[in-house]
This record gives structure tokens, C-alpha cells and sequence, in this order.
DNA sequence: TAGGCCATCTGGTCCT
DNA sequence: AGGACCAGATGGCCTA
């Protein structure tokens, strides 16, 4: 496929070169064939120029063939990113476009940041602003501390149980009402999408025992303020995509 | 058939 | 100098 293409450019006359060192040879090339479609090309460059037109398409080859293996190992993020998503996977499901993937993995964070902060105002709440020994499950920010919902593994906070009490998803909705148009682009898949996970998960953060994490070790990073404001734009922004 | 999505090639620019 | 990254162009495939 390399070949063809770069037979059809040097035919058309359109290459011209691929960098300010690499296009010397491109170029060399490039003259070479116009002087051969403008008279007859001397028979003692024939030789050279077989070596020329080889180099230029072992040069090409090389280069796409990068290219080709950069684009690929970006699809093998993008599906690494599609797997934690909350969406159905499966043969019969299509696959999320890059935009759509991306776009869905933005509000999913948000999403998340937004409910660990509401699951630390509640725990703030719950010990009356005491730092409790379990200060870790409060600290969670969406930049540094992954997390990662297709992960099994995730062990759930003694304290707070398997998944938040009912009140703080009706707490939720009622003091982030944006956040319930955070929503994956349900259109853009072909089957009825599975429900979101659960947001139960909880981090490997016990009562009691010394934390390595960075997040314990270091002040948090910059938070992001999730505004109603925001999450209408970002409403907009997906239908946009979702179209 | 138009539009969306994607893979690939290509040339330019920046970085190491 | 070579590689990585990026964006534009192009063509193929699929779906409404």
C-alpha cells in the first residue's frame, strides 16, 4: 500500500519532502523524475536513480510505518479508555467514536470529582469536622487520584459501606441538579446501554493505617469547580457530538 | 446518496 | 539527525 501511494505522489510530482534533513533525498528524488519527464533521462543516471527511488521508499516506508504504529498505539488508549467507562461492552454493542469517548470520559470525571465531594461534605458532616482516622476516603481529587470504575478490585470503606445511601444520590440531585445531565451519550450507541456503575468503589484507604499515597503526602491539586453553569455547557457540548 | 467515522499517507514543526 | 507529534487530504466502509 506504502508503494502505491508513493508511486501516484512521485507521478503526480507532488513530493516534496518530509523534513528539513530527510527531504534531501525526497527532493533529489523529486528533481530527478521532473528532469526524466522533461527529456530522456541519461542512461548513467539510471543506476543512481534506482538506488534514489529505493532509498525514498525505504525513508517512506519507515515513516509511515511509525506513523502507523503511533495511530494504533493512540486506539489502544482509546480503547484502554472505553473499557472503564460505565458503558456496555460487548460484540453486539457498537463502539464509542474517539469524540464520543472522550467527551463521555470528561463528564464521567467530572461526574465522580463531583460525588466525592459530596461524599466528603457528608463525612464532614458525620464526625462534625473531626479529622477522622479514615481522613483518606476524604481527600479524593479527580487529577491525581484515579479512579478506575472498571477495576473489581476496589475494596469499599468500612465506614461508608458498599455504595452511597440513597439520601446522598437525592442530595445530589438536589444540590447539583446539573449533575444529573451528565449523561454518556446514550445516542451514540446502537443498544440500550447499561446502567452506570455503581459509585461504590472505594479506595484502599483503611481506618487507622498509614497512607503512601501522594495524595496524603502532598496538598491536593487545584479543584476544579463544577458549576451548574458548566455542566449545562457541558450538556450542550455533548449534544452537540451526540447529533 | 449524504454524512459520519476511521485508517492511512504526507508534509511541517518541534524536541531530544 | 532522527523521532514524535500534529493537522490536512484522501479514500473506504457503514448507516440512516
Amino acid at each position: 500500500m506504502d508503494g502505491i501511494y508513493l508511486r501516484d505522489h512521485l507521478q503526480d510530482g507532488r513530493l516534496n519532502s518530509v523534513s528539513s534533513t530527510q527531504n534531501e533525498l525526497l527532493q533529489k528524488m523529486t528533481s530527478e523524475h521532473l528532469s526524466r519527464n522533461g527529456d530522456k533521462t541519461p542512461s548513467k543516471y539510471k543506476l543512481k536513480k534506482q538506488v534514489t527511488e529505493q532509498e525514498v521508499q525505504q525513508l517512506r516506508l519507515k515513516i509511515n510505518g511509525r506513523e502507523r504504529k503511533r495511530m494504533h498505539d493512540l486506539n489502544l488508549a482509546m480503547d484502554g479508555l472505553r473499557e472503564v467507562m460505565p458503558y456496555a461492552h460487548g460484540p453486539s454493542v457498537r463502539k464509542l467514536s474517539k469524540i464520543a469517548t472522550l467527551l463521555l470520559a470528561r463528564n464521567y470525571i467530572l461526574m465522580l470529582t463531583s460525588s466525592l465531594d459530596e461524599m466528603k461534605r457528608l463525612v464532614g458532616e458525620i464526625y462534625g469536622g473531626h479529622h477522622s482516622a479514615f481522613h483518606c476516603s476524604a481527600v479524593g481529587h479527580s487529577g491525581s487520584h484515579a479512579v478506575h470504575p472498571g477495576n473489581a478490585s476496589h475494596q469499599v470503606h468500612p465506614l461508608l459501606g458498599s455504595a452511597l445511601p440513597s439520601s446522598t444520590a437525592a442530595t445530589l440531585s438536589t444540590t447539583l441538579p446539573g449533575l444529573t445531565s451528565i449523561r454518556a451519550p446514550h445516542a451514540l450507541l446502537k443498544t440500550a446501554p447499561t446502567p452506570p456503575l455503581p459509585l461504590g468503589g472505594g479506595f484502599q484507604h483503611w481506618a487507622g493505617l498509614p497512607c503512601p499515597c501522594t495524595i496524603c503526602q502532598v496538598p491536593p491539586p487545584p479543584h476544579i469547580p463544577i458549576t451548574s453553569a458548566g455542566l449545562t455547557r457541558l450538556s450542550s457540548e455533548n449534544k452537540d457530538v451526540m447529533k
